[in-house]
DNA sequence: GCAAACTTGTTTCAAATGATACTATGAGCG
DNA sequence: CGCTCATAGTATCATTTGAAACAAGTTTGC
């Protein structure tokens, strides 16, 4: 069963789930996704969301929802639903948008800009736990290589869709 | 507005989203993801748990529940959801454990293990295709980085809920 | 100008998810 | 034995997700 005469070779060495890269980059980004949301959650009932659009607004100013979806790489419902939650608690503001009534620009208020300072050493520090032990060349070729994966998938998913 | 008196230093240098590796991680796994997932659903009607447990049994025959739990880093719901579906499609069958009457044995029919057959190296043209460009070497190191990145965030999970 | 086509953001709906509770079986211990 | 506790798997429920339809506003082409 785990030999393919046909082929003259063993079937096991043709596919292993634990060497796939989609299933590594999978099952590790849950694992680091799940700690952090859950951080978020708990200490501050912050989704990632809603985290996300923070941390823009806190370097970019003053943006389009748009721009956000943009800038996050997150769908435009996600966004809507992160900024409304975040409106309820003034951690932002809305104002109209100069020149396109469909718009709006969001901007932090000061209660956002602080929990926003607030957060980030900790949500840095996760981070310095995470990569602990490992050589900080490494650590950058790591995030290198994460966004050639991400480019490469959106290539391919491009080119199959259009 | 990036500029914070108080610190002296700018405020963007503190924290950008873009740098930040569960950021990164979680996005270029989302990319990654939906594109396999999409790939598989489309062609085969399959969702990636279901995928991933046809992939197990492929790999070490007839086994549990639990055991295909622990070996795919899935929740129990989840697996037990995805062996349904594939029983229904008669990819698997059940057998009665011989020890533990609350467990079944899970593997592969004919029919399953000629659709992993076929899917195999489909999925492994995915992989290359997203590494295309990279370096072996990079691509060994990066996983095993994933893999140590989920480990340590199973530690710090651990740590905390413990 | 103004109708058709497109954009921005929201709502709606169906599917996926996972925590919790539950059933059924097994294990430990007096 | 017989009671409690642990485990395998399932069912239930609330939440999250994103696709598609939608409303409001803008751009384009004639």
């Amino acid at each position: 069963m785990k030999y393919d005469a046909a082929s003259g070779r063993a079937k096991g060495d043709e596919f292993r789930l634990d060497a796939y890269l989609p299933y590594r980059l999978s099952v590790a980004s849950n694992a680091v996704s799940g700690l952090i949301a859950r951080s978020y959650q708990d200490r501050f009932a912050l989704s990632v969301p809603q985290w996300r659009v923070i941390c823009v607004l806190a370097e970019d100013g003053g943006l389009t929802q748009g721009q956000i979806v943009a800038r996050t790489v997150m769908d435009k419902v996600t966004v809507s639903r992160a900024a409304q939650g975040l409106l309820k608690r003034h951690l932002v503001v809305r104002s109209e948008h100069h020149a396109d009534g469909r718009s709006h620009v969001l901007a932090l208020t000061e209660e956002g800009s602080s929990l926003h300072g607030e957060i980030a050493p900790l949500a840095l520090a996760y981070e310095a736990a995470l990569i602990a032990g490992l050589a900080p060349q490494d650590v950058a070729l790591l995030k290198r290589l994460l966004t050639r994966l991400q480019a490469a998938a959106g290539q391919l998913a491009g080119d199959v869709s259009i």
